[in-house]
DNA sequence: ACAATAGTGTCTTTAAGACATTATTTC
DNA sequence: GAAATAATGTCTTAAAGACACTATTGT
């Protein structure tokens, strides 16, 4: 049946036109997380127009064919809705961001208009400044993610199968915390990047299990209790903050001493805290696990 | 600069007509992995002309725009190569076959034609027939990883992050244990198809560790001592039989005793083994670790 | 008979988690 | 001074891995 119509040895060779066969766009959305006052936030801008006027969406534009690659899109557009320049190891604070791929969603009905295909990256970012409403007329700005309507993780049509992430996949609610129930509905949010976020989101809490990429949310010097802030912002978790201490110093590789301490105790008390800064490690090992829900204990 | 070209607010409103862009094809390329006389295969395809003529190469091709969705495609383009049907719980052999969305290649230049942007999915089928020859020309076999040139894990341009896939990303050599001195240079792959090859095994490596997926290798009843057999290959690891065993039966979900045994011991002595078949867990929990390497060792 | 293997038991080591404690800082 | 917090110490429990042992099968 369909092998008449794209022969299996031919499929390379026909017709690389793709005039010859129906249009697709190929487009590149931004999951941007970055941690604001304790809280995890996500980069949306205001759709100016149909469909989804007035809707916020990700970050994202189409893939110049030709002239880049998809991780090289989504750091343009990445600089683009931020204001803030300077990619992959160049300068500034861009460099310090990171990007990688999360998944590529293409329902054919995604988009009303057309089919579209759009590759999905997810970026880890310390707190940046608030995005200029900028070069364009759109709005653009940090949303806490706890304010939005988001899937439960898992199910989906055409997502990055839960799989890849260690055993993160289904476990977690709703968004982080979900919202307190004196809060209005969450925001909508554009096409299927409610899914797209929340798949992003999933990404993130099991990333920083085994990776070092929690610090990706800090500043070059942090101390342990910020550290330790992030994993309760992304987890939506209380850590120990004894064990938690010793496990991060336990763990080769994750952080270094700089020998100097924090100007300040904490808001409310204690001692100041030792600065450290990220180590060589790639991955974490033993991994930071994250505490057991009591819904996925047998 | 960009913002001028596709201003940030004005992406999505912008003509959807493709074709005021450069022209972007999206395909779908299958990375088919399966178990045969106890070694890992991949599904191949033999390219009929330029360029890459004569090499092999991963099955894959258009994606029907408008028509179906990107994993919907992949399920296509499996049962096409494989000369089996029935995909997604429909009916025989396919339905058992786990597919997964492995990752997006887009780099501009990975096909001399044209800007291709590549969909990789990744599947774990039971041992299947040899491909028809089938409706078309091309010839389609099971090749040994073991057989082919691949790749280290890790460095990438556009690759998925070695991310995502929680403790695995970087740490095994190259391919499954290498080949042997004697033979010669392995099968060389078409554009980056051994790139998404080497992430497709890094991820079966990994997944293996928190899903109970091996089991997708075997048919639907099996023996422990024939799931450890998947995990060596995958691997490329001896396992200590009696803690695997022990192991195995001690994560919640894993698999379920259906009260028979083999007919037959092992094929060199032995008592027979019970048989079991999947469990209902989506998750092991906790998971079976790989044995730690010695490189990744500090 | 012999060798290989399935399955179980036991011990050691490692790591996670629950507390407890002391010193330091903010309010 | 009171309360909170950084950092360290101790104890318990769970799990991984090494090893030993028996029972059962194929050659």
């Amino acid at each position: 049946m369909a092998a008449q119509r794209v022969p299996a040895d031919q499929q390379w060779l026909a017709a690389y036109d793709p005039r010859a066969y129906a249009p697709v766009a190929v487009t590149v959305d931004v999951v941007a997380l970055t941690l604001r006052q304790g809280r995890l936030h996500v980069l949306l801008v205001e759709r100016g127009g149909p469909p989804y006027q007035g809707c916020w969406a990700l970050p994202g534009g189409f893939l110049r064919a030709g002239e880049e690659g998809l991780e090289e899109a989504a750091a343009r557009e990445l600089a683009e809705e931020t204001g803030l320049h300077g990619t992959a190891g160049s300068d500034a604070a861009l460099s310090r961001v990171h990007l990688e791929q999360l998944g590529t969603y293409g329902a054919p009905d995604r988009d009303p208009r057309m089919h579209v295909v759009s590759v999905a990256y997810l970026a880890f970012a310390p707190d940046l400044p608030d995005p200029r409403a900028g070069s364009d007329a759109a709005a653009a700005a940090w949303h806490p993610v706890a304010s939005l309507d988001l899937p439960t993780a898992g199910a989906s049509g055409d997502l990055p199968a839960a799989g890849s992430s260690g055993p993160s996949a289904e476990t977690h609610g709703g968004g982080l915390g979900g919202r307190a129930a004196s809060e209005p509905a969450g925001i909508e949010l554009a096409f299927d990047h409610a899914r797209i976020l929340a798949d992003g989101l999933d990404r993130a809490r099991a990333k920083i299990e085994y990776s070092p990429l929690a610090t990706a949310f800090l500043g070059h010097d942090f101390t342990i209790p910020e550290l330790r802030a992030v994993y309760e912002a992304v987890w939506d978790e209380r850590l120990h903050a004894g064990n938690f201490h010793r496990k991060v110093l336990s763990v080769p590789g994750f952080v270094e001493s700089i020998g100097t301490t924090a100007d300040r105790g904490g808001s409310r008390g204690g001692p100041r805290a030792r600065q450290y800064h990220a180590g060589d490690a790639q991955l974490l090992h033993p991994p930071l696990l994250r505490p057991a829900r009591e819904e996925e204990v047998r």
